[in-house]
DNA sequence: GCGTAATCTAATCAACA
DNA sequence: TGTTGATTAGCACATTACGC
DNA sequence: GCGTAATCTAATCAACG
DNA sequence: CGTTGATTAGCCCATTACGC
């Protein structure tokens, strides 16, 4: 069992959130919210939340896979130019609020910051039992805690693309000058059957 | 029991690298060397890595182990102001360079950063193996790709103290306004009992 | 204004019937 | 196996908008 | 000049004798 | 159970110094 080999508590606790089961009821009372409105505001899911007693995550989550899956009328905003509405975008003087005000926006402690980006660091992708422990820990909700994880790893995959060319070259690059890099190494040849799982083929 | 429930080839490749036996021959190559310059540059260690065919970042090891156990004479400069090197720092005209040259910069090209921040974000603490692995990959040594991962985790710590003050309060901050945060999943009470390791005790 | 939390889509994973 | 909740990246920087 | 590789220290982990 | 190679963070931003 020479697995694991870790003196930390390697608990491994990256399941994922349990499979919601909405009741026929629930369900009624949301597809019928979802035709009316299918981008509710913060106001209108909260009041979901509490009406058929589901964390207001959840309720996100299935208007998300709502419109991905079942199309519907359109857009909000520059909808078919049908019904009401007032598309005129700008129009001046009134300040239309068009889309429902959304959730407040979570403002982070320095040291909240820090058992983040600790924990953001010992896995970028924490199942939902590390996930419930930050959250108590620092004392947010859960879902904004995997929302800070989503946008923090959107972040850093960023900088992949991020600082581009510097000047004017981008041709290959596997092929250093070789003699200078490759050359270490040559003794001790541990060479190890190297089964490289994710190549991906890249396609630059 | 239970752990490790992952898909993906969870090879777990966290092992370290194999700890190098030096031979007496090596040893007393290595400590004579030290006492000679306890800081070489890359030439040094260069030759060194030849002479008694070894990684060159083993031996970077060895030196940066052996100054912080063995107490020696003195850091290079500043010296005991005793036999050559011209000691005067500024010396106009000459340009000195009491330090020896140190090992080339680096560059990575986009594709490479890719590579390295994709495997990050999968472990930002790999093991030998992933590090060799991604080091073949992208073709850089392995010692590169290692201490690229820890400049790395180095600036993404560094973050945690960052974002300083934004105007001019610290004062508590574990001390969230209680009503609005933690108002939420009240239902589906899964309270498994949360054993919170790593508590760490903050000092603030 | 900037930084970044919130939101969204498209795709995929995966549990459950 | 299909349905559907959960999760993820965001492919020359996903978009939006709010707080400080 | 900035960005960031390279380097360093102090501490700790861990394999091996 | 000490020795010593390997690894890690860097406590108001570890330090240094190159390449572009």
């Amino acid at each position: 069992m020479a697995e694991d080999t870790y003196s930390h508590k390697m608990v491994k606790t990256n399941h994922r959130r349990c499979r919601t089961k909405f009741t026929e009821e629930q369900l009624k009372i949301l597809i019928n919210t979802f035709n009316q409105k299918p981008y509710p505001g913060y106001a209108t899911k909260q009041k979901l939340a509490l009406e058929i007693n589901t964390e207001e995550s959840r309720i996100q989550i299935w208007f998300q896979n709502r419109r991905a899956r079942h199309g519907f009328q359109k857009r909000p905003e520059a909808e078919t130019l049908e019904s009401s509405q007032s598309q005129g975008q700008d129009q001046p003087g009134v300040e239309f609020p068009s889309r429902e005000a959304r959730r407040c926006r979570t403002t982070y402690s320095a040291s909240q910051l820090h058992t983040l980006i600790k924990a953001f660091m010992k896995n970028p992708y924490p199942g939902i039992d590390s996930r419930e422990e930050l959250a108590k820990e620092i004392g947010v909700p859960e879902s904004r805690v995997q929302i800070w994880f989503q946008n923090r790893r959107s972040r850093l995959l960023l900088q992949r693309k991020r600082e581009p060319v510097a000047s004017l070259e981008q041709e290959e690059q596997g092929k250093i000058p070789e003699g200078l890099q490759g050359a270490e190494d040559t003794q001790n040849g541990t060479n190890f059957t190297s089964d490289s799982h994710f190549s991906e083929a890249r396609t630059w």
